[in-house]
DNA sequence: GTCTTTTTGTACCATACTGCATAAAACCCT
DNA sequence: AGGGTTTTATGCAGTATGGTACAAAAAGAC
């Protein structure tokens, strides 16, 4: 173990990749953001990654790999704005307004509203890849709790609104933020979102 | 023209059809339903319909336009269920109800929820086919109309929650409806979407 | 310098897919 | 019965796709 720059990749034995894994992560993403996960052929994959297809099944095994890959990717990335969102110093209803403007950063992809990585690419075919399936589910049920924490310390502090229970107010929000993704990838503009969030938060906190 | 029985078809002149094109729409629906519509194949499309390629090419002219007819023949099936349910005389908890548990009768394609067809097996390639991504938009906004219209009766008979207008309460619940679609598809059990739903249904209408 | 390890690039194979050509079949009309 | 019309069935050609074999290349280890 030779003493290095902290950050240095560990000294490996062969040939050094010619290929950036983490851009090459990102731009494979992008493909299958935009055609979903059936639609991306492994040339697609090799074209955006800048690599060949033998170095693409050496880093990873097969399609559904680096596809999980990417997944996990986007959810390390995505993770981390979110819960920032979510622990923002400020009352319920802009803390709302702050996840749901998260959401939409994410989810513009090159000027173009794609939704939710998951949702748009990968919902569809999670019917035959039990694994998927339950990556997404998982992060649904991130979200929830990230939403359901949310509510919680809203009604500590007494904003919720009267005879609305933490609970109940949690799955409203995770339930917007998915018919975001949903509407987003189906053509809706932003601003139109924007407003469609805005009515729906002054239900839930008056 | 000669008479005959009202439902037979119009007769034609040549080789009688084989398949029925009734089924035969039915049939490849849920081969998209499942696979998706990138993943499904024009084999898998003639195995379903029991007919050949080049009957198919016949009827339809390539695989967009038999995805639209499916479409199509989707839409013209579950609009009077929705309608059925948007109207029926019932307080506006019930009619809320009634509209889930419509939608979830739809989404249960032999036993397994697969979410609406639009969402399931077409979001995703919505990108690439602004023909489908607009037919998905409008059933969205009619959807959203049918909620808004059931909110606005309820506002007129006092059942609405003090302080909620029908347009927040008809976004709530539009986003609810498609929530239900991702998360069927994701995995998520009816049973526990009946509890999702019921929850969600108490902040409206307390 | 030579050996070992790992990646790269070219080329390849088997399969699946789209789309069509062609001939036989089934029906109506006269 | 014969001609006209439309559908069916078989089969084929060109291409795309997923996946791999193999030799050359680039690095560290000794």
């Amino acid at each position: 173990m030779v003493q290095k720059d902290a950050g240095a990749v560990a000294k490996t034995r062969g040939r050094p990749r010619a290929f950036n894994p983490v851009k090459a992560l990102h731009a494979m993403r992008e493909v299958f953001w935009h055609k979903g996960y059936a639609a991306t052929s492994l040339d697609d994959l090799c074209a955006a990654a800048g690599m060949n297809r033998p170095s693409l099944y050496n880093a990873f095994k097969e399609k559904a790999e680096v596809f999980k890959a990417v997944l996990d990717d986007y959810v390390a990335e995505v993770k981390p704005l979110y819960e920032k969102a979510f622990l923002a110093p400020v009352r319920y209803k802009e803390a709302l307004l702050l996840v749901y403007e998260t959401a939409f950063n994410i989810y513009l992809v090159h000027t173009k509203g794609l939704g939710c990585f998951m949702i748009g690419a990968a919902l569809t075919d999670s019917t035959r890849d039990a694994g998927v399936a339950a990556m997404i589910l998982e992060q649904l049920r991130k979200m929830d709790r990230g939403f359901l924490k949310l509510a919680q310390a809203a009604e500590r502090r007494g904003e919720l609104r009267a005879g609305v229970t933490p609970e109940q107010a949690a799955i409203l929000c995770a339930s917007i933020h998915n018919a975001i993704s949903v509407r987003m990838r189906a053509g809706e503009t932003v601003d139109d979102l924007r407003c469609y969030v805005k009515q729906a938060i002054n239900i839930i906190c008056a």
